[in-house]
DNA sequence: CACTTGACCTGTCCGC
DNA sequence: TGCGGACAGGTCAAGT
């Protein structure tokens, strides 16, 4: 679940959810996940109160009353589940089949707070991380450093965004609008939805999209991947957010995932291809290299 | 530097 | 039913 828009929900989510609470104990399973110490988790996790939480393209950063943060990057099946004390999902609570199901052998993390509620760091794959660092280092991570704007942002205007590829010339306009440090938090799913909103084949070089071309990406990007946050993101799954609602978003996806199905613009058949190493969604009539 | 490919992991689905 | 291979919403480290 880990596109910006997914990030985001999660963000807002837990934001209602832990501020304000203290963490009281910690575990975890493999160092890779959680690669702190314990002296570091004791120093200056134990005891703390939770005082923000931040996104960064899709970073997660929970800042705590210690002046250290929890920096965290779900990856491709990364999780947050927040349970309260009775072992329920937060409001919402949709799917109560799930209640005590945690931990599971998805289970990386587990932070338990004050109230007797705990937050559960679930990863499949286990290419996500949780790292305690001090806040006034975030910026120096590599990631940050090298991420570019933020999309959603109300300042971030068409020109910057088409500005922004410069660098990318002649790659494939997917491969550049995945790059990280071209904008940040676009990942497969919003990709493939803007590019056909805009009518731009995923295979085109960088240097023949036109300034036209790049104003509706631009605008596509942005109301799909707004579009997102209001229906709580994607997910596929028996999936819950921490805040206990299911993403509805692929209800509404126009391409993604949906090969074989019309195009709802024209009705031609969505076919899939692989474009820079990743499974692509089209409609072959509306996008033409 | 820009660009592409493989690696990191586990689970699932699809064809034989 | 079993097995092999491809594939899954992301990023890095290598290679050219």
């Amino acid at each position: 679940m880990p596109e910006l828009p997914e990030v985001e929900t999660v963000r807002r989510g837990l934001s209602e959810l832990v501020i304000g609470k203290t963490m009281t104990s910690t575990s975890s399973d493999t160092p890779k996940s959680f690669p702190n110490t314990v002296a570091d988790v004791n120093q200056f996790l134990i005891g703390a109160e939770i005082t923000s939480i931040r996104r960064r393209a899709k970073v997660l950063m929970i800042d705590l009353s210690t002046n250290y943060s929890l920096v965290i990057h779900l990856k491709m099946t990364g999780q947050l589940v927040y349970v309260d004390k009775d072992a329920r999902f937060g409001a919402g609570h949709p799917n109560d089949s799930l209640v005590n199901a945690l931990p599971d052998t998805s289970t990386r993390a587990t932070i338990e707070f004050n109230d007797g509620s705990q937050l559960f760091f679930n990863d499949q794959r286990k290419f996500g991380w949780v790292k305690l660092m001090p806040t006034v280092e975030i910026p120096n991570l590599p990631f940050m450093k090298k991420v570019g704007p933020e999309p959603l942002e109300p300042d971030f205007t068409a020109k910057q965004f088409a500005d922004r590829f410069a660098r990318r010339k002649k790659t494939s306009i997917k491969a550049a609008i995945l790059d990280q440090s071209v904008i940040a938090g676009v990942g497969n799913i919003y990709a493939d939805e803007s590019l056909w909103g805009a009518k731009i084949h995923p295979k085109r070089r960088v240097e023949t999209i036109t300034p036209a071309e790049f104003e509706k990406l631009y605008t596509e990007l942005r109301w799909v991947m707004n579009l997102s946050i209001e229906k709580g993101g994607s997910s596929n799954r028996n999936y819950v957010n921490a805040e206990g609602k299911r993403g509805s978003y692929m209800d509404f996806a126009r391409v993604f995932r949906r090969e074989g199905l019309p195009c709802p613009r024209c009705g031609t058949t969505i076919e899939k291809l692989r474009v820079a190493g990743r499974g692509t969604h089209i409609c072959p009539y509306c996008q033409v290299l």
